[in-house]
DNA sequence: GTGGTCTAGACCACG
DNA sequence: GTGGTCTAGACCACC
């Protein structure tokens, strides 16, 4: 995995395993890596980790059981897929927020958008 | 001017003075307001706005003339509206690949884009 | 048996025998289950039930008897009641330190806690 | 300030702050120490005052300023009595679930309450 | 083994 | 100056 220069490292391993478990990479009740594990795995520091999964558990994503791990939320309200397009919803916001501030009209936006889709 | 949360103070007053210089409010070898004052304008840090024209001046936006204040450039090379795209492309760029990254469908990202632009 | 979030489990555990135990569901002397049937009783791990008999055997509420097992104490000083006032004290004493740094009146906090009993 | 061995250090100044904000200490509006600080003066690590200063805007009883400080919200939704409520209530309702989990009959706990407090 | 907390100290962006 | 992130490594409670 690749970090972004501009965004912390802690919010995108919280994208990566969103991803991973909206897309069914990780299905409800299965295990995550331990904090170690995956804090090796992606050459972090196990701090880091921690972080990822308190921020998941605050959000529902995931529940911790004490001394045995973390694991991915079997919560019947946790809807995957209404959890993939709040996601994207606020990917979306703050992207469009952005982009009118510049000033460049609507169209032109829309037009840049639909080239760089493809 | 209101300030967005999640953008840099510096970086909006950027876009706003690029705003103000492509659309005619300020000319091409027009006078910029004196640090002081901009930053009273802009109820804002004078290092803010130090920062701000230092930045404008790499970017060839403006002149500074010592002992005379900051000009808007009066250079035949500098052509607001490719800078304006310039930014906006990399803008793009950025969300397109987070966008992609969810796995959300491209046409469907297309259709959010458009809602959320009106 | 549910295990509430916010106490560990085997602090829990201890709570459920000494209750049995107070209510006569285990009568001195009788033998308590083995770590393995307990643990599967309790869909617990073995380990958690050793550490709850050593916790138990500490306290003296129960007895452990090489090869036989582990029995509910049959020692005249034992007196569960007097047991479970301690720990509501520390309970109690760890509430009331709190309640009152809020700075809430006491008569309010008594009321308060009269209706959350009920 | 002293520190309770069973509480996190940074729920402990949680509660103290929320506290003071609470009592009018600290009114709406008023900057809290910086992160060094206010670390410096509570003998603690400036990474648990981050922390604290965090949760507390998660909770939206305080307000980050870019580069300028933490200051309690000024939010006119925010409503300190009722934050010092729902604090004290958030301590009961933990309190009795532990109390009424022990057997312990609810009239006794009330004594016992009533005796604690005085 | 698991996650949770804390310290120490570094580097960064922002105003 | 401010807060935010990250690393390194320690110690703890829990299972």
């Amino acid at each position: 995995m690749e970090y972004e220069k501009n965004t912390p490292i802690y919010v995108q391993i919280i994208y990566e395993l969103k991803r991973r478990i909206s897309v069914g990479e990780l299905s409800a009740g299965s295990k995550l890596p331990s904090v170690r594990d995956l804090a090796e795995e992606l050459k972090v520091n196990p701090n880091t980790i921690v972080r990822v999964y308190q921020e998941l558990e605050r959000e529902g994503v995931t529940e911790t059981r004490r001394g045995m791990g973390t694991f991915v939320a079997d919560n019947e309200q946790f809807d995957v897929s209404s959890m993939k397009k709040a996601f994207i919803s606020q990917l979306i916001d703050e992207f469009v927020q952005k982009a009118l501030q510049t000033g460049v009209p609507k169209a032109e936006i829309l037009e840049l958008v639909t080239k760089a889709l493809n």
